[in-house]
DNA sequence: GAGACGTGGGT
DNA sequence: TACCCAAGTCT
């Protein structure tokens, strides 16, 4: 690939006077810090971060904290942030840290790699930041800026594309500095070599750039191949106790939203008192909520909430998986987002209605 | 290689 | 509105 020995050195002067240097993951820069910002910024941009991320900070400051927290805590911490595998396989990281790595992360690629959750980009990121090791990344802004500096039209999706973008990385990236040149290389493509109506003026590359020089911008990256998304239904069953307690079920360990906890599904309202029993709970009457529709990156949900007041059976034995919560007890759990949103929204019980079985 | 995996914001 | 996508990784 071409070298470009200047690259570095333009973006390095630029960062000095335009860069980022207070996020919050940069004051401290622990290795940790560094860690959990990259897994955090994963698929996720920065200004939705840094909430979720003084929050886990404050209730986890170090590895040792991490390992020792029950993986509901984690959860909740992660709650509304998404692709929750990230937190689950933070948590199982950070154990093994404490079980095979002396309590700390690995300094060595292959080990750092080989942990949940880190791949390559990841690994790069945090042995650069942390450390100041010479390892490229290759996260979403780096392939904007290197698709248009050096003119690369494949979809960086593409495993062709993907090894070309790499190898330019590779090349682009120096031996001093190594942690300033990635947090500039980022910086520069979440401020200037944005996706649309990028600062091409103000750029300190744009003399050199292929996408710049042939009126490329707006075609460089490649986009994705479009792709139809499919659109689900389903019905989240609201079971309410005359202590205005909600039941919530585990999600499973695999799936979307697993091992969150979320409401017992069903597929219509009919079906609601049927679930309900396998639950160990009576249910009465239910009332369909206004449906709304969530949207994840592969499928659509068409979500109808159920209200039913209910009673939980005493000759029932409590079920591993299921609890009955308050409207304080939910607070700190991982629950999905539209989960928390429906139950914070939720109507009070109307004044003098009975739960089944509530008789007084 | 392609799909699973969340959510909120920009255009 | 309906897309597109944002500091990717895993299977």
């Amino acid at each position: 690939m071409n070298a470009t020995p200047d690259f570095a050195a333009r973006l390095l002067a630029w960062y000095d006077q335009h860069g980022r240097k207070n996020l919050p993951w940069q004051t401290p820069r622990t290795p940790y810090r560094v860690w959990l910002s990259e897994i955090m910024l994963q698929q996720t941009q920065v200004a939705t971060v840094i909430g979720y991320f003084e929050r886990f900070t404050a209730a986890l400051p170090d590895l040792a904290a991490l390992a020792a927290a029950p993986q509901d805590q984690v959860l909740g911490l992660w709650s509304g942030l998404g692709y929750y595998s990230r937190a689950r396989n933070l948590h199982k990281a950070a154990k093994i840290c404490l079980a095979e790595h002396g309590g700390e992360l690995p300094r060595d690629f292959d080990a750092l790699a080989a942990l949940p959750g880190i791949g390559r980009s990841t690994a790069g990121a945090i042995l650069a930041q942390a450390w100041e090791l010479p390892h490229a990344i290759l996260d979403g802004n780096v392939k904007r800026v290197l698709s248009r500096y050096h003119g690369v039209h494949g979809w960086p999706g593409s495993t062709a594309t993907a090894r070309e973008l790499w190898q330019h990385a590779e090349a682009n990236t120096p031996h001093q500095r190594v942690a300033d040149y990635t947090q500039a290389i980022m910086d520069l493509g979440a401020t200037l070599c944005v996706r649309s109506r990028p600062r091409c003026g103000v750029c300190p590359q744009a003399a050199d750039c292929v996408a710049r020089r042939e009126n490329l911008t707006a075609q460089l990256p490649a986009r994705k191949p479009p792709r139809q998304v499919p659109t689900r239904a389903t019905c989240l069953l609201i079971l309410r106790d005359a202590q205005q307690r909600i039941l919530l079920q585990r999600r499973p360990a695999s799936g979307v939203w697993a091992e969150l906890w979320s409401l017992p599904e069903a597929a219509d309202a009919a079906e609601a008192p049927r679930i309900a029993r396998s639950l160990g709970a009576q249910a009465g009457a239910v009332q369909a909520l206004p449906p709304f529709t969530h949207v994840f990156s592969h499928y659509k949900l068409e979500i109808t909430p159920l209200l039913a007041s209910a009673q939980a059976l005493p000759q029932v034995a409590e079920q591993a998986g299921l609890r009955w919560c308050g409207a304080e007890e939910f607070i700190p759990l991982g629950l999905p987002a539209p989960v928390r949103r429906l139950l914070q929204a939720l109507p009070p019980t109307p004044a003098g209605a009975a739960a089944p079985g509530d008789y007084a």
